[in-house]
DNA sequence: TAGATTTTAGTCAAAATGACCAGTATCTCC
DNA sequence: GGAGATACTGGTCATTTTGACTAAAATCTA
């Protein structure tokens, strides 16, 4: 969201393409197949680590992984002055895997994970008692129809003017 | 979501955790700082490579690191009987981040990424001529207040029984 | 064009790798 | 309760990679 963002060029969206099959690949079979000096690869990896650019590697867990195959959305409503104190608290839930403030009515959306439908119930209302939110609404996911991605708009910016 | 999914032991976890402070660490002093034996963790990180339990590494990059600022949920309704056509149409669009099938009205949410507003709207111009695509709601979001996380629950997994 | 930044290609000693092994511990299911 | 399967340990080996460092070439940019 933020302007001053580390932006990726060329090179790191090729290094990042690249470490999509094997994360752990030794520098220099990348450097070699990127057909790039050892020494830029190593820099650029480093750099890319401290960029901020990337979210931490446990974010790449798919939460049924972790027994929570139950994933559903939370959208919450509350008094706005409070909004601080509800985000401490929802942070606070090891089940809300993220949440975004979107415009219109719904103040948060909470994307939370349970192990089943029983778990939700008790996720979502631990949510409602979060201080400031008000009142809640959960809505089931029934099929990741198309899981997170990036790749796709990686190739994109590769494509356009290499 | 599927309940085959593999799952994750606590050696899975505390190796995962480990590898948040560095996806790239040797595996030998992520062997010694987990008192595990080097083969021990050499074979986890292969098999956890292969258990499809991890998305692609890409999907840790932030869509902002690629110039893409402007995020929102578009949410589609659609002509039931045209929904592969539809999933079909997301998937060739690289700003579509990720697609969900939640209960309730909205057939499918949609994550999108945009450079700008104006983007926003050309992308969600091309969801809705989309096959089967009826209608579209789009929705920015104003604020990432916690951005995607498992920490959380893989900690709280590992400290239920040790 | 001059100055700054990156990239290259090369060096080095130290460390990590993958592929083994046999021995032990742990699970699991009958 | 025990047999067999599976996983972990701690060890070896030759080969490769690493990080840290060069100096020179290339590229960017003001």
């Amino acid at each position: 969201m933020n302007s001053d963002t580390y932006q990726l060029d060329e090179t790191d969206r090729r290094i990042l393409l690249a470490l999509d099959a094997d994360p752990r690949v030794p520098i220099m079979m990348l450097a070699q197949q990127l057909g790039l000096a050892r020494g830029t690869v190593q820099s650029r990896l480093e750099r890319l680590a401290n960029s901020g650019a990337l979210r931490p590697n446990t974010a790449r867990i798919l939460p049924a992984a972790m027994g929570r195959g139950v994933s559903a959305f939370v959208s919450a409503e509350l008094d706005q002055a409070r909004l601080n104190e509800a985000i401490a608290g929802l942070r606070q839930i090891p089940e809300v895997l993220e949440c975004v403030a979107p415009a219109g009515d719904t103040d948060l959306l909470i994307r939370v994970a349970a192990t089943d439908p029983d778990d939700l119930y008790r996720v979502s209302e631990e949510i409602r008692l979060c201080p400031g939110i008000t009142r809640t609404s959960t809505s089931m996911i029934l099929r990741d129809v198309i899981p997170f991605r990036t790749t796709e708009l990686l190739r994109k910016l590769s494509g356009e003017k290499h």
